[in-house]
RNA sequence: GGGUCUGUAGUCUAGCUUGGUUAGGAUUCGAGGUUUGGGACCUUGUGGCCCCGGUUCAAAUCCGGGCAGACUCACCA
């Protein structure tokens, strides 16, 4: 990457982590985290136009699913963070408050979630069944003064690109349905955009709001084998409702309470891509969300200029053709520095055009997840969304494979233990008691039971009580 | 909030233990030239001791206090 130290270039995810990640991050110019400010960032155009991609994929499933683009404003009155108590209370440390004018008067919080300044305007324009269902999302920042430790993209002060769908819905099973939906669209940005798998469990009932039904969560595992929850889908029930008094009247003229869902993501999606694929040269991006997919290197002899250039003007017109999205670097540089640069942003394909290719007729093409190298010729050409598309099921693949094999079933203290001392997801049955709940986290420090199993099918013994139970908990490390 | 550690050019780093030349090197960047199939080379230029105070004839070095960052525990997306 960057540095030229010797021994730098050992950095992998796997042997370090935090440094590798944060190198990686301003080498492949993602991010600049040199503002000075804690927990906050530039995006720089590159790491934007990656951001940028999923962005847009996701404004276009909400669009396609009718959840309507939206924006609340990021400062949020007092007033409505106080109408619910219990929320106010686990942010108001964490709340960035704005002052302004010559008193400096506090003006409101930044907001911290969404839902102080969303559901007040819910509970003002809903009044029937007819303004039912409300549908809309916003891809907005996040505040939140932590305390401590911030990591890019993972843990911020400004949760940058995040978006936040919040539905209400006039009956439960309506709102039940509309939360697959929620689910489909995070699976496909998981599996078709960033070729990762959607890792998704049942959130424990006491780390879900007072009242709500229930949340799905997804989760990703790093490479120093703790999980990141990485994206949720809440079913609120009632619980909102409740305190924002957000109700309509029905046909009989009697006011019912809403039913809501609330589901957010954001560039945490990207953290969990770059640290999957990632390696010692620099990042690998999945190709679907690569803002460049084929760097095109000239290789100029003097002389030789224009029949290189022209070379490459033929093919990029075949590339237009194709939509693929590539660049040509033209730099006066040596070859040799364009491909470590190509390899540090993590470029999925790298061509190389010179004198003894247009001879030949054929051009090296390298993809750059596994290091292959091929020669294309230039009827072939064609075929490069093929080859993207390879790339894509390969990745997909391989950090499918990656999860599965990590995450071991145990039925002892002890090979719980050493699953996740060894980087892995412990699986155990459990029988659902926060007592035994307390136990099993208690194994080892910073252990999380993060979510049971969506699709349990066995029964077995409580790992800890050993009576018999068909709910399985995985248990890790986590951020 | 607790603990451990670290601040030297845009970036990486030597020097600090034991205070003492003009703070050394690498890279980046600017100019000129020669080049281009895995970080090219030559000439040349720009740029630095986190801040404040103390000790001292003398501080990058020692001491105190700030500020900033990294790691880690707790908490949290």
């Amino acid at each position: 990457m960057v540095k030229q130290d010797s021994t730098y270039e050992k950095i992998t995810p796997k042997s370090n982590y935090s440094d590798w990640y944060n190198d990686v991050l301003s080498a492949a110019g993602i991010l600049d985290f040199s503002y000075d400010l804690k927990g906050m960032f530039v995006w720089l155009p590159y790491g934007f136009k990656l951001m940028d991609s999923l962005i847009k994929k996701w404004d276009e499933l909400f669009e396609k699913n009718g959840i309507q683009k939206s924006y609340f404003p990021l400062l949020v009155p007092l007033s409505y963070c106080q109408i619910n108590e219990s929320w106010w209370d686990k942010f108001k440390e964490e709340g960035y408050k704005v002052i302004a004018g010559a008193d400096d008067k506090v003006q409101g919080a930044l907001r911290p979630t969404g839902e102080p300044a969303i559901y007040p305007m819910y509970s003002k324009w809903i009044r029937s069944k007819n303004d039912l269902p409300i549908k809309m999302y916003e891809t907005v920042s996040s505040f939140r003064y932590e305390t401590k430790q911030t990591r890019p993209l993972i843990r911020d002060r400004e949760i940058t690109n995040w978006f936040e769908i919040h539905t209400v819905h006039a009956t439960k099973g309506e709102a039940e349905n509309e939360l697959k939906n929620h689910v489909k669209i995070i699976t496909y940005l998981y599996e078709e955009m960033l070729a990762l798998p959607a890792f998704m469990v049942n959130k424990p009932s006491w780390d879900c709001f007072p009242g709500s039904v229930g949340a799905y969560e997804f989760y990703s595992l790093m490479p120093d084998g703790k999980v990141m929850e990485n994206g949720s889908a809440n079913n609120l029930g009632q619980a909102y409702a409740k305190k924002f008094d957000i109700k309509y009247k029905d046909d009989k003229g009697v006011d019912n309470y809403c039913w809501q869902l609330c589901t957010g993501n954001g560039a945490r999606f990207l953290a969990a891509a770059i640290s999957e694929f990632g390696d010692e040269k620099g990042l690998i991006l999945p190709p679907k969300i690569a803002p460049i997919q084929l760097m095109i290197i000239p290789i100029v002899f003097k002389g030789k200029e224009k029949i290189i250039f022209d070379e490459i003007d033929k093919i990029k017109e075949e590339l237009l053709k194709q939509n693929i999205r590539f660049e040509v670097d033209a730099r006066e540089i040596s070859p040799g520095r364009k491909y470590y640069d190509s390899e540090v942003k993590g470029i999925p394909l790298r061509m190389e055009v010179g004198p003894r290719d247009i001879e030949n007729k054929e051009y090296p093409l390298t993809i750059r997840y596994g290091n292959e190298k091929l020669k294309i010729k230039s009827h072939e050409l064609k075929n490069i969304n093929n080859i993207i598309n390879d790339i894509h099921s390969k990745m997909l693949k391989a950090s499918n494979m990656r999860l599965h094999e990590s995450i071991k079933f145990v039925n002892s203290s002890k090979d719980l233990i050493s699953a996740i001392e060894s980087k892995n997801i412990a699986k155990v049955y459990w029988c659902g008691n926060q007592e035994c709940y307390d136990k099993l986290i208690a194994l080892g420090e910073g252990y999380e039971g993060f979510g049971t199993s969506t699709d349990s099918k066995g029964t077995g013994k409580c790992l800890n009580c050993s009576k018999p139970s068909h709910e399985e908990l995985f248990i890790a490390k986590s951020y």
